[in-house]
DNA sequence: TCGTTTATGTGAATCATTATACAATAAAAA
DNA sequence: TTTTTATTGTATAATGATTCACATAAACGA
């Protein structure tokens, strides 16, 4: 499976569980299609790959195909820990949001190397000291963490978490972070967003339209 | 030019910008390659694409480099004006950030319909009612929005953008903005950022490694 | 019951992207 | 000066993704 396809999987998966909730019991390639933003035919090609079938003329199911989907995405029932190190006002602003429950993601900590920060007792988390990042992100079980440090401080910081067993990252500075093999051959994931990118994208697309 | 040329192309830019305020004037095919995360190949073909050409066997020239990609992403010496739509933490938080200027990207306002955010004063650049938003975007030629509103104002929000003659959005909320056409047949172009998403696919990767 | 409609499932065709391979060329070394 | 080396530029091959096209099956309607 490829990295476009992943990315039309999550889209898919939000999707069901939208239109489940609207009482919705049946979806048709088409319908999927259009609400993800691709072609009927490649939702049906996709599902062919994953050897997920519907019905001939009635569509598909859809609590078969979210339970089909989330076990390809590897939704537990448990929710996935992650942390959040550099609480600075992006940082913060994550910390404070409440749309990941839903998705089973859940932010138990924050880190930060600045007192004024860390001691501040008013957070939706708690926000430790980075001296204990290794303690947490262990008895935590912790995989992933968002990176929110500013930009001279992300390579040093990056390394801190790879050291910490940290596997996925997160990262929203402007560094491009690339992920570096350990000892055991084992690659981290890592995903930036680069917000500035994303504008200066914006830009270029308005001055030369496609077609 | 497509999509993921575009991106390279940009992260090139960046690069180059770096490599240049280092003191360097030359650059292989393959150190570009490196920094940018993509084969030297690809560099060489884009450049080729692009008919920018460098010296055989002394490498491409940095300042020559950057104002061609310059001059293909659309650079002046004037920044681009944009504003904020939304500004709880998270269109604050950018509100604050400083790292926009560099790339000529300038946030001019904000808005929102809250009057306990518009009438503060404390802020890097003003608050707006919704009400103004239709002089402030004509009157400073503003293109581009944020999109930073909660979730169920998404869709109102951005159609107002639209009748207010904005052409671009960078969208945060997890609601997928689709471009549609206007009475004229112009789309605007939409990037939609889906923090949720890129976690989730992170989870994703970590559980199912590829290769 | 028997055509008609509607949607799936998938092999083949098309299109797009990336990698390979190497000739061309300029600099450096001998 | 000649040879070696390093790097560009691009033609071609390989790979990968998407669309096309249609056989297939189920539901519907007459
Ligand atoms: N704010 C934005 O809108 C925005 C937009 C795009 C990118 N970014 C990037 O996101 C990152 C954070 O931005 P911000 O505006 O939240 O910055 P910020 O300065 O508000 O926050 C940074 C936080 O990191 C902490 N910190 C510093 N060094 C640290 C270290 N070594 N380990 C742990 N914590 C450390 C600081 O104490 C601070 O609390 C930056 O890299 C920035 O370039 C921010
Ligand atoms: N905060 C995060 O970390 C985070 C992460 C992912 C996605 N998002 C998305 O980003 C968006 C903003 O998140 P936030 O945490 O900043 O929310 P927030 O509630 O802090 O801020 C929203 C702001 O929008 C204003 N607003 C409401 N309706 C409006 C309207 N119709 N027009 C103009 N302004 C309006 C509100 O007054 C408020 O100031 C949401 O859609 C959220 O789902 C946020």
């Amino acid at each position: 499976m490829n990295h476009d396809m992943i990315i039309r999987i999550t889209r898919y998966y939000r999707i069901l569980n939208r239109l489940r909730s609207l009482g919705l019991e049946k979806v048709f390639a088409h319908n999927l299609a259009d609400a993800a933003g691709v072609s009927a035919a490649i939702v049906r090609k996709d599902f062919s790959l994953l050897e997920i079938y519907g019905q001939k003329r009635g569509g598909y199911d859809i609590l078969f195909l979210i339970a089909a989907l989330g076990k390809i995405l590897g939704k537990t029932d448990e929710p996935q820990n992650i942390i959040i190190v550099g609480c600075g006002r992006i940082g913060r602003a994550l910390m404070h949001y409440n749309g990941f429950e839903p998705d089973g993601i859940r932010i138990i900590a924050g880190f930060d190397t600045d007192p004024l920060v860390y001691s501040e007792n008013v957070h939706p988390v708690p926000i430790y000291p980075m001296s204990r990042l290794e303690e947490v992100v262990s008895s935590h079980q912790v995989d992933v963490a968002i990176l929110t440090v500013p930009e001279s401080a992300t390579s040093d910081s990056f390394q801190r978490l790879m050291n910490a067993g940290i596997k996925g990252v997160l990262n929203f500075s402007p560094i491009t972070l690339k992920p570096v093999a350990d000892a055991e051959g084992l690659k981290p994931v890592i995903h930036n967003v680069n917000i500035a990118l994303e504008l200066e994208q914006i830009f270029y697309e308005l001055q030369f339209p496609k077609t």
